[in-house]
DNA sequence: CGACACATGTAACACGTTACATGATTTG
DNA sequence: CAAATCATGTAACGTGTTACATGTGTCG
């Protein structure tokens, strides 16, 4: 938001297109409400001010601008270490959680295959519309976020292409299946052996 | 926690130990007081129920199990569609921000380079310790878990590089960089042209 | 006329994070 | 003896989500 403010002042319903033109490839509209509270917040820590623009005929517009606070938290969360990419996501979870619980593939990691796959097509024609002759070299900042998704659908999309191989191999082995290495291979077991146990 | 809690009752710390064990590679530990206050929550909708364990010697402890509600909650929450892997992660919105702030790539978009490089030699090492022949077929639940980090990351670093790329080709025409699709060129100039505008 | 974009907001809630508080037991 | 592990919790906080409430202007 404050990125976005960066650019001159705005009102939250134009921060809301603004984010939405940016990211409407790559990520669902935000809810509108959201800016309102977070523009609210950032105001209560002094990060932003607004005067109020009489609009005449239409409704009232409350205009915000980056105070210089504001631009030095942006620069000093530019400069904060970021995110890996998750080790830990929805999926995995689930995939985990159903070896626990049915010993099963759990049914939202079967029907994943097929939404990273039309996500991918999705994004596809767009890039399509962007670069038609395979030009790797023309890069936009809308390509890069676009080639963002992409290489991480495809990572997704090969990732269970693995997982269809466990499967495979612990089907063919029912009695062991877990072999390998991290996990005690007992893991993905029941296990209700002694209601209380040792130390 | 409801799927770990099926392998059969437990208290707060051993979940946490579950936790780490089967992530550990993957992920950070998980922070304790998280876990009482899941486990408070999970109580108080029925989800789970706990009987206190006297420890004799050692403090006491409370074993948790799974209620009926618990196991129809988590087989539901297995059907759910999951997230897509992720369109706007961390790094995308500071590189996106970075560029409209500074026009520069953020610091914090360059030291993440080599954050993946060491996670993913970290990974490597892990790897290499399971499977010593390039034998693909020997898959675990461990292994599986590794091999999504590492595919993420390996996506991400093939991101940097067009990231470069992009940077290059904007460099050599620094007159009209941002010429591509989706958002206007104009979008990462700053623009201050008229303190108040049209409709 | 009905749907949609414009424009702004609030209230309740869910969830994770940080920091704090407490204490026993094991191990170097 | 100090540090780590075992074991349990609470309070405050930040942030995102959902749902609700309200109204005008525009376009098919």
């Amino acid at each position: 938001m404050l990125a976005l403010l960066e650019r001159g002042p705005a009102h939250g319903y134009e921060l809301k297109r603004s984010h939405d033109e940016l990211f409407g490839d790559v990520a669902p509209p935000v809810n509108v409400g959201q800016i309102y509270v977070t523009l609210g917040r950032l105001e209560r820590d002094g990060l932003v001010v607004h005067h109020t623009e009489a609009g005449g005929d239409r409704p009232d517009r409350k205009v915000y601008e980056v105070t210089d606070v504001g631009r030095k938290t942006l620069r000093d969360w530019l400069a904060e270490t970021s995110d890996l990419p998750v080790g830990k996501s929805d999926v995995i979870l689930k995939l985990v959680a159903g070896l626990i619980f049915d010993g099963r593939v759990a049914p939202a990691v079967v029907e994943h295959r097929s939404r990273c796959l039309d996500a991918l097509r999705r994004l596809a024609t767009l890039g399509s519309r962007a670069g038609p002759a395979g030009d790797p070299g023309a890069v936009s900042v809308g390509e890069l976020l676009r080639r963002s998704s992409v290489l991480h659908l495809e990572a997704e999309l090969k990732w269970l292409d693995l997982v269809e191989d466990y499967l495979r191999a612990s089907a063919r082995d029912p009695a062991g299946p877990f072999t390998g290495s991290t996990p005690g291979s007992d893991f993905f077991q029941p296990r209700h052996p002694t209601p209380s146990e040792g130390p």
